[in-house]
Parts: C-alpha cells; sequence; structure tokens
DNA sequence: ATTATCTATAGATCTATAGATAATGC
DNA sequence: ATTATCTATAGATCTATAGATAATGC
C-alpha cells in the first residue's frame, strides 16, 4: 500500500488541487474530507498523514486557487498588451466566470467564508489579494502610487462584489446586467485614472 | 406544552429573526437546527412544524434579513436627506459594518453561499437586491433611468466587493483602507452621475 | 525499519421523523 | 379534538484517530 515519496507528493498536490476546486464549488463547509480525498483517488483515511486539519488544507487550497486565478489573469494581460485591465474585466465580468464557480476567483466564491475561517486561511487570502492589486496598479496609469491603490482596490470591490450579486439571483437578465454594470464602471475608473496621470 | 396560536406565531417569527443573524455570522452550513432553536428557546423537535426544511428557513432568514438591511438603509438616508447616498456609504463601508456579521448586509455574509442554494433563498436574495437598487438610483440623479440603474448596480457591487475583502484578510490597515479606497470610488461614481445629469 | 495508504471505528453532529404530553380552541 | 412543543431516535455524515498492511528506502 506504501507508494515512493515522490508519488505521496503528488498525492499531496492532487488533493490540494481537487480541494482548490471542490471548496470554491462548495464553500468550506459544504464539502467532507471523505468526498475531497475520494475525488483525489485516495480514502478519507490518507488525509492526516498529508495535513493537520482541515482548515490546514483549506489553507493551502485558498493558496492554490489564488495562483490559479494570479495565472489566468497574467494570461489574459500578455493576450492583450495594450489593454490589460480591459482583457481581465471582461474575462472576469463574464457569464463564463459566473457560471465556472469551481475554478473562477476565490474571493467570490469563498470570501465571505474566508471571513469565518482561521488567521491561516486569511493569510493565504490576503496574500492573494495584495498579489492582484499588484497587478491591477500599474495598469491604471496614476502617478501618484497611493491613488493608483486606491483605484485598484475600487476597481477589485466592483469586479468581486457585482461577480456575487450576478450569482446570488435567479434571474438571467439582472446578472447579465450586474457584469454589464460593472464592466462599464471598471472602464470609467481606469480612463479616469489614465487621464489624471497625463496631468 | 401546547402554546396559544399567538405564542406560536411569535416564536416562529423568533426562530427566523435568530436563523438571520445566526446565518449571516456561521454560512448556511455553520449552523445546525439545534443550535437555531435553542438560541430561539426552542428544542429542535419544534421546528418541524414551523418549517418545511432547514432551505425553507434559510430562504425567510435572507427575506428578514434584507427587511432589516432595508430599514436601515432608509434610517441613514431620512437622518441625512441632502446626501443620502452619502449617508447609506460612510455606514455600509464603515469598520462598524466590517466587524458587525450577524447584522450586517445579508449580500456580504451570505451572497456566495446564496449561490450555492436552492430558487427559494436565491429568489429572497433577488428580491432584496432589486430593493437596494431601488433604493440607489433616485440618489443618483441621472436623467436617465438605464444608466441610473447601472450606476446604482456598480456602487452596490463596490461596496458589497470591498467589505468582502475588507474582511477576509488579517492585517487592519489593509482592511480598512478597501473600505476608504471603496467609499471614495462611490463619492466619484455618483458625483459623475450627478454631473451628467444635469446636462 | 520506516511509512503512505488502507480499513475500521470513535464520538460528535447533522437533518428529519415518531410518538408522548399538555395546553388550547371549539 | 386539535396541536405546539417536548423527548427520543433513526440514519447519515462529520472530523479525527488507531491499528493493519504492504511497499519503499536505508
Amino acid at each position: 500500500m506504501r507508494v515512493s515519496r515522490a508519488q505521496a507528493e503528488e498525492n499531496r498536490q492532487t488533493v490540494i488541487d481537487v480541494a482548490s476546486r471542490l471548496f470554491r464549488e462548495h464553500g468550506f463547509d459544504g464539502i467532507g474530507l471523505k468526498d475531497l480525498m475520494e475525488a483525489a483517488g485516495l480514502t478519507q483515511g490518507a488525509f492526516y498523514k498529508q495535513f493537520a486539519s482541515k482548515d490546514d488544507l483549506a489553507a493551502q487550497a485558498s493558496e492554490r486557487a489564488f495562483e490559479s486565478g494570479i495565472r489566468r489573469w497574467s494570461a489574459a494581460a500578455e493576450a492583450n498588451p495594450k489593454d490589460p485591465l480591459g482583457a481581465v474585466s471582461a474575462l472576469f465580468l463574464s457569464m463564463g466566470h459566473r457560471e465556472e464557480t469551481g475554478d473562477g476567483c476565490p474571493v467570490v466564491a469563498l470570501g465571505a467564508d474566508a471571513a469565518r475561517q482561521g488567521p491561516d486561511v486569511k493569510a493565504s487570502f490576503e496574500a492573494g489579494i495584495r498579489k492582484y492589486l499588484e497587478m491591477l496598479g500599474p495598469w491604471l496609469g496614476e502617478s501618484d502610487g497611493e491613488a493608483s491603490t486606491d483605484k485598484a482596490m475600487a476597481i477589485l470591490s466592483t469586479m468581486v462584489g457585482a461577480t456575487i450579486l450576478s450569482r446570488a439571483v435567479n434571474n438571467k437578465r439582472l446578472s447579465k446586467r450586474f457584469l454589464q454594470a460593472a464592466a462599464k464602471s471598471v472602464k470609467e475608473l481606469s480612463a479616469d485614472a489614465a487621464q489624471k496621470g497625463q496631468l
């Protein structure tokens, strides 16, 4: 039954990957260790050789979810270097992202859950959120670093909030409108920032 | 053991009130019927004479939470009739609201959870969210109704997202900055709207 | 000899139901 | 007679641990 050290490490990584998806789909309290481990192709008994607790896995899975998010932002930005913010905003505020609960932004799926978790999960969120802000800042063309961070925070808040609102309602038209209104607002905020930066 | 019909109805209302608070504090999956009923001064056995299921209570408790939210918005707006949006924005984006998880905005506390619930909970959310938008619209002074709704959606998104981000991180400074950045952005968005309305 | 995973289980908790009890409402 | 609430419990599930097993790594 024992596997090689390399295989064990690979299994551990698989558990984190699977958890990062299933936690986002069902919430931290919406899925148990048995289902998580089985989705990773293992049994529940193997869990505690790999992780200290469910909370420990939650923190690591959150970190992994942010890594995936950052990678997607980078890819979108690189594919559209003339307007990276427009590309990320279009991706974030798409109906595709609204429906893709398992591989979408961790703040949207688990931000409110994270607020109720221990300091480890919150630390993962804080680190991931800071990375998002660091990416957004340079795209805003403000000369002043502080004003740029303020704009980045407002833009991230708008995108996160709109996607949550979009997911929380039944009506598809309303759902779509939240995303469109947010995209319009993000555009105006960034145009405003670029204008100020040129003064 | 039986109580009067009036008392039974009062008990039912108490359960909904208690649930609207405890669901917001712990999430729909973070608290059980036993604890909810005991917090309302009853035993678990009485639950199913009052509600069809936990999901049924979740939908009614969500509705109740929005009623409370609307009442607070109205009170803030009436206390500051010259700048109702400024008053609501200041209240929403305060550290008090950030910490007041049990009596705060239901979208912030349970929006992501609601996305994973059945159509009844989502219907409660949709109705509550539409009420919020109806309140915000007239404060924006746009001549065009559609543009006004867009702005209202963007402002609500910004406030909801910022509060979630503010709650999800450990660092208090960062927490506060999200709220401040969002307040600044809401102010600019509404000033922008007022300007356009006067053209 | 060590250890990654397995099966099995402890002990708590979850939603939901059943039947008893005691007060209301006709 | 009806019924709101109670106690008790079914049956499932939860996190976490214990001990067995079988392969790795020294």
